[in-house]
DNA sequence: GTAGAATCTAGAGTGCAATCTAGGTCAAGC
DNA sequence: GCTTGACCTAGATTGCACTCTAGATTCTAC
């Protein structure tokens, strides 16, 4: 498509936002967009530029780990317009500290792991081999 | 069971790992231990500490993202002893480069959650509402 | 005007990682 | 001895988030 510069085709859209022609029509299905997304005379979507920018929120928030279930919740808060901007801002935060805590385990992992990398890395450079891997914790 | 302080239940070792019975068959089945879990007579498994060690590892490297199925290389490598820490060492490293990047998508993403979040707080605050989750990336 | 690419719908299928079910057996305390 | 709770197997089911299929329609380029 991208006859007009704004009103883009799906496979217009999947191509800059990463998502693939499906799972945009499985998001429509499961109300994640912020509007219904108008049709052409022929049927088929027309996307534009707010669209677009709302995906690449979603892909942020559907990467850091949030749920589709959350996503909807807070686009139908976007959706129905201006009043209930703290029930958003509780939600943002509630993600928030869940991906806080996330990272938060991913380090406490990372150093765990670390620890095994440096000692197999010591052993293997020693030819020592013997009770690297003993699970000490 | 804990009758003899080094043969654990499945329930001893769920309680302690934190995985549930279901998945410490499932585990068995997948061939994610260092050994064939022994049984009692009766046909129970018995569990020891050193089995319990490696699974808090392994839950360390689930939780860090690692798949079972390579959880499982990682397994048969150690299993299958001595000779092959280079492998290990490898499975490893790339696992811990793994990580680290997760680390800096989600620190990436949470910026961006971080700005919305501070965003709908001056917002709420001030009464404000209009305009404030007009996607702007 | 026509070929070929892109899109449409409804619904089925996939992959991962458990988690649960049914129909039993085993073990610990009274 | 008996009850009660823990445990056994094999296999079915779940939940999430896509991903694909089939068969029809539309759009773009020549």
């Amino acid at each position: 498509m991208s006859r007009d510069a704004d009103r883009l085709s799906i496979g217009d859209v999947a191509r800059v936002t990463g998502l693939g022609v499906h799972a945009l029509r499985f998001f429509e299905r499961e109300e994640l967009f912020l509007r219904p997304i108008p049709r052409t005379a022929g049927g088929q979507r027309a996307y534009d530029r707010a669209d677009v920018e709302w995906l690449l929120l979603c892909n942020r928030l559907r990467e850091s780990g949030m749920p589709i279930a959350t996503l909807r919740r807070f686009a139908h808060l976007v959706r129905s317009g201006p009043g209930n901007e703290p029930e958003r801002l509780a939600l943002l935060e509630e993600h928030e500290r869940a991906v806080r805590d996330r990272i938060a385990d991913l380090t406490a992992s990372l150093e765990i792991i670390h620890g095994k990398v440096v000692t197999y890395r010591r052993h293997v450079q020693d030819g020592t081999a013997a009770g690297v891997w003993s699970p000490s914790p």
